[in-house]
DNA sequence: AACTATTGGTTGTAAATGTAACTAACAAGC
DNA sequence: GCTTGTTAGTTACATTTACAACCAATAGTT
């Protein structure tokens, strides 16, 4: 098989960092939806909400770059599976928090673990240095930090 | 709003590198769906195309991943956007070698050149440095190299 | 040749997603 | 008070996707 081109897929990196990510997402997948029943937005608003707190929709939404129909239906869902629990805000009855049941900080606890466990495990393949860049470079890429790029 | 836990979103690998993933997908999304009206796995199975030459559905699923219903119906609706080809081998009829019709070739040639513009914009944000790490870290994750990781 | 297994590829169907339209609560101007 | 605008969140519908079943061609076995 000829190459044909000017340049490889492997050093596009919107190619790349897809299939990376893919990888390990679909690596830790099984996680919570093998044992939980969950799927990938809802493990990460159980997420959200373990690491920060109560929170609402919206912030949740603002914060992890997830879209508000997204969000809605996977609050649906951890609520049908008793994970989290809505509280209308008397002073404004259009938000709601949301807050962890007991057993959703189970769930969270067990799966934070696993995440803490599957982290440690991708680090493993590279150097503190590399890491350090890694980290660097993705948070500057996916537009957290303040200094954002032009488009 | 309180931190609540041991470890952050953001120190999380899939999570961050999702998020990188999907900053960048969108952003260079428009280029190929909004001049073409392509998807993701349309522009991708033409990526390929384009980059190595004409190959065998299969080939495309295995070299980049994406499973065999995705590539089959980006395939027809590349074919109805005419470009590219289907040739039954004589040798064994279950097999169909695609190739870009003259068409399929300028549309690579054209959204080629603006990956290599994306991509080189992107990597703006980074030194020389952090960009040879990066790429190295995401090809070891990716499982694209040659030591594999156990799971 | 006949029987089974495997492989490349497609199709049917149910679940997931994106987009836009919508509801309800509040806020601001008049 | 009434009208207009905005915001948090949901719902409806059309498009995508995933998963499994399927078909047709070939390979292997007897």
């Amino acid at each position: 098989m000829r190459r044909n081109s000017e340049f490889d897929p492997q050093d596009f990196l919107p190619y790349l960092l897809n299939q990376a990510a893919e990888a390990l997402s679909l690596e830790f997948q099984r996680h919570y939806r093998g044992q939980y029943g969950m799927h990938r937005t809802e493990w990460r608003v159980l997420f959200h909400l373990g690491c920060y707190g109560e929170m609402t929709a919206k912030e949740i939404c603002d914060r992890a770059g997830i879209h508000k129909t997204k969000v809605s239906r996977a609050v649906a869902a951890l609520q049908a599976k008793r994970c989290l629990t809505r509280r209308e805000l008397e002073r404004d009855r259009r938000h709601a928090v949301l807050q962890l049941t007991a057993h959703g900080r189970r769930v969270f606890a067990d799966l934070s673990r696993a995440a803490h466990a599957f982290d440690s495990e991708v680090r493993a393949a590279m150097t503190p240095d590399e890491a350090e860049v890694l980290h660097r470079c993705l948070i500057r890429i996916a537009g957290l930090e303040k200094t954002q790029r032009s488009s």
